[in-house]
DNA sequence: CCTTGTCGTAACCGATTTGGTTACAGTCGC
DNA sequence: GCGACTGTAACCAAATCGGTTACGACAAGG
């Protein structure tokens, strides 16, 4: 489907970064690229998105860093998706279709409602993880 | 999202045939692109993903055309989504994250569970709604 | 005040996807 | 054999994605 990896990597970051802030030390979009293994300069895009957000902030200057502005028991996997992702999952017609046609005109707000019912599902769904979980989910498999 | 349309003309192609079938006539490539208002070539591309997925059928020849190989209310959203759909919904890591990380390590596999669970709940909604059934839609919505 | 480390962006790149288009060979009923 | 339609290959412009380089803005610390 072409998907991209923006949830996957902004869930990384932040779940590092909720790792990292026991240790006192300051999140630079460096050392969130160490783990996340890509350009510094991609953790930064999208931690610019996530600030938009509210989810993150920035202190600029000698000795800046990244900061969580909520607990990751508050920041749940719908928070990041909104933050990051902006379209819908399903596309309608590129072109408008035949609306002369019964079906052309028909068929947009029959699948308006199928699609609009898959997207709140998957807000819901999405809404039901936290970054708390994820971190939870990974000591929990590294101990068992 | 940059979400794809695929799944909408699918609909769109499978819907106007349902409609059409009952006037007796065949169903040609071009026919059904003045409903959909694209290229006859698009759909034949569309209808042929869905002739693999055994949806239609196409006859060859003079007079020739396509058909529905089984009833619009046998038809999914679920079995046309996955006829011309491939890839997950959400991707994993473009490049595989540090797995020295414990976060690394350990967030592919936290995240496979919550993207497993989205995508069987989008199955379980697209498998509720059938051709026959935005069929029923698109002609209520005209007498209303 | 000036060095230094980091943010914040703009600009560009190659690869891939998407919808669209042209062209043309294959097929078969009439 | 004619004609109509399928089935594909080939190509295109536009958009997107992840990645990369480059550089200005900024502020803390010496």
């Amino acid at each position: 489907m072409s998907a991209n990896s923006r949830l996957t990597i902004a869930a990384h970051v932040l779940t590092w970064m909720s790792m990292d802030q026991q240790g006192g030390r300051v999140a630079t979009s460096d050392r969130i690229a160490e783990s996340v293994q890509t350009n510094p300069v991609v953790i930064r895009r999208c931690l610019g998105e996530l600030r938009a957000a509210g989810l993150v902030e920035a202190r600029r200057g000698a000795g800046a860093g990244w900061r969580l502005t909520r607990e990751p028991a508050d920041v749940t996997l719908l928070d990041v998706y909104r933050a990051v992702e902006d379209g819908p999952l399903f596309a309608m017609h590129a072109t408008p279709p035949n609306l002369g046609c019964p079906v052309g005109s028909g068929i947009r707000p029959a699948l308006d409602g199928v699609y609009a019912g898959v997207e709140a599902n998957l807000q819901k769904q999405l809404r039901a993880t936290t970054i708390a979980d994820l971190l939870d989910d990974i000591n929990g498999r590294k101990m068992g």
